[in-house]
DNA sequence: GTCTATACCCCGATAGAC
DNA sequence: GTCTATCGGGGTATAGAC
C-alpha cells in the first residue's frame, strides 16, 4: 500500500516536473507573458484539461516556474560561496568571496537567459508573484550578506561614509536586514546588490551589443569595485591615485 | 494643393499618434509581448485592417514605440543636464550634473514603468529591434559621457585605477566611444551606466518591496557614490574613513 | 484610406464520459 | 487522471469593394 502511494507519488512528481521543464523550454520562445498550458500539453502529447490536474492555473505554474528559477540562481550562489570559503587560502579573502558569488550568479544568467529574464526582468503584465516566492528570491542577496558578515567579524572592515538622509534610511533597512552589520555597511550592500544585477541585466537583454567587448574581464573589474564600495577590500599600499588636468 | 497636402499629411501624423498613443496605453495593461494591432483597432474604433496603412506590422508599431521611448528618456537627461548647467554656481560642479541627469532618468521612468519595461526589461520574444534605434538609445548613455567630458575639461578629475586584463578592454572602448577621455574614465562610465540602470530597474520592476523605504534618498546616495567612482567627485577635506574591528 | 469578409491560427477554463 | 467537446474569447494578415 505504501508502495503504491510512492509509486503514484513518484509519477505525479515525474510528471510535474516534465510540464515545468516544457514551460521552461516555451519561456524562451514566447516568453512569460504566452506562456500556455495549451501549448505545454501539446507538446506533451496530452490534453491541456490534464494539466490542471497538476496545476490549478497558469499562474500557479507561472509561480512554480519563478520559485525553481530563484532557487536554481540562489544554489550557485551558495555553491560558490562554499567552494571559495573551502579553496586556497588567498581566496578566501572576503572580496574573493564577493568575487565568487557574483561570477556564479552572472554565470546561472548567461547560462539560463530566459529563467533569470523571468525573475529579474520586467513583471509579466496581469501576474503578481505571491509572498511565497520571497524566500527563494532572497537567497542571492542574503549571500552577499553573507560575505560582508565574514568579513565584518575578521580583521576589519572599511565601513562606508553617508550623507545624512541616507543615514535615516540605512538604519531602517540594517535593523530590518542584517543588524549584525553596520548600517553603512548594509547600505552599501544594498546598492551593490541592485547594482549587481544593473550589470548583468544589461549583458543578458544586449544592452552592451557593441559597447562592451570582453564581458568577463569588464564584469570581473566592476564587481571588484563593488566590493570596494561595500568596504570589503582593505586599503593596501598603493600609489596615490593619478590626477589629470588640461593644465599639466 | 501644397495645402491639400499638409492637410491630408497632417491627418495622417495625426492618426500615426493616435495609434502610438493607444499601443502605449495598451503596453500599461497587457505588455509589449501581447501589443496588438486588433485590440488598437476596437479602441480607436476603426478596422484593424485600417492600421495596416500606418504600420506595416505588429513589429513596425512595437520599433515605433521604442525609439519613441528612447528618445523621450533621452531628451529627460539631456534637459536636466542643460539646466543644471544653466543653474547656480553650486549646482554647475560635475557631480551635480552627474546626479541631475541620473535623477532625471530615474523619475522618468518612474513615471512611464511600462515604457521603462520596454526599452531596458526584457527583450519582447520572437522581436529584433533593428539598427535604427541606436541613436536614440545612446542619447542617455551620451549625456553621462558629457558630464564627464565637461569634469575632465575643467580643473581635474580623479582617473580610476583598473586591472591590467580590463586595461585592454578599456582601451578598446575609449577609442570606439569617447576618444578624448582617458580609457578608465570611459570604463568606469560604462560600468556606471549599466549600474545606474540597475537601481531604477530595481525599484521600477518591484525588487524593492519591503527592502528599500526611502527610495529617493537611497537612489541619490548610490548616484553619488557612481559619480565618485567614475571620478567627478574631487576629494575633499575629509576625516579618515573610519575603521570597524571586533577587537576595538 | 477605410471598410467587410475571410483564411487560419491561438488561448484559459470547465463539463462530463470513461 | 485523462479524454473529448465546448464556451467564449483572442490574434496576424490579406483580398477586394467602395
Amino acid at each position: 500500500m505504501s508502495t503504491t502511494r510512492g509509486v503514484r507519488a513518484r509519477a505525479r512528481t515525474e510528471m510535474t516536473e516534465a510540464i515545468k521543464a516544457e514551460a521552461r523550454r516555451q519561456l524562451a520562445e514566447e516568453g512569460a507573458a504566452k506562456l500556455s498550458l495549451r501549448a505545454v500539453a501539446r507538446e506533451l502529447g496530452v490534453a491541456s484539461s490534464a494539466l490542471y490536474r497538476y496545476f490549478p492555473s497558469r499562474d500557479e505554474l507561472l509561480t512554480a516556474l519563478i520559485v525553481d528559477a530563484y532557487n536554481a540562481v540562489g544554489a550557485s550562489a551558495e555553491a560558490a560561496y562554499e567552494k571559495a570559503v573551502l579553496g586556497d587560502p588567498e581566496g578566501r579573502c572576503p572580496a574573493a568571496r564577493w568575487e565568487a558569488v557574483c561570477v556564479a550568479v552572472r554565470e546561472w544568467a548567461l547560462a539560463h537567459p530566459h529563467e533569470y529574464a523571468l525573475i529579474y526582468g520586467s513583471p509579466v503584465p496581469g501576474y503578481s508573484a505571491p509572498e511565497s516566492t520571497v524566500p527563494a528570491a532572497a537567497r542571492v542577496a542574503g549571500q552577499l550578506v553573507q560575505v560582508a558578515r565574514d568579513a565584518y567579524r575578521g580583521p576589519g572592515i572599511a565601513e562606508p561614509r553617508l550623507g545624512d538622509e541616507a543615514g535615516v534610511e540605512a538604519r531602517r533597512m540594517a535593523e530590518e536586514l542584517a543588524p549584525d552589520l553596520p548600517p553603512a555597511v548594509v547600505f552599501a550592500l544594498v546598492t551593490a546588490w541592485a547594482q549587481l544585477f544593473g550589470l548583468i541585466g544589461f549583458e543578458v537583454f544586449g544592452q552592451f551589443h557593441r559597447v562592451v567587448e570582453d564581458r568577463s574581464a569588464f564584469f570581473v573589474q566592476a564587481v571588484r569595485q563593488l566590493a570596494h564600495d561595500v568596504g570589503l577590500v582593505r586599503a593596501k599600499p598603493e600609489p596615490a591615485r593619478p590626477r589629470r588636468s588640461p593644465r599639466d
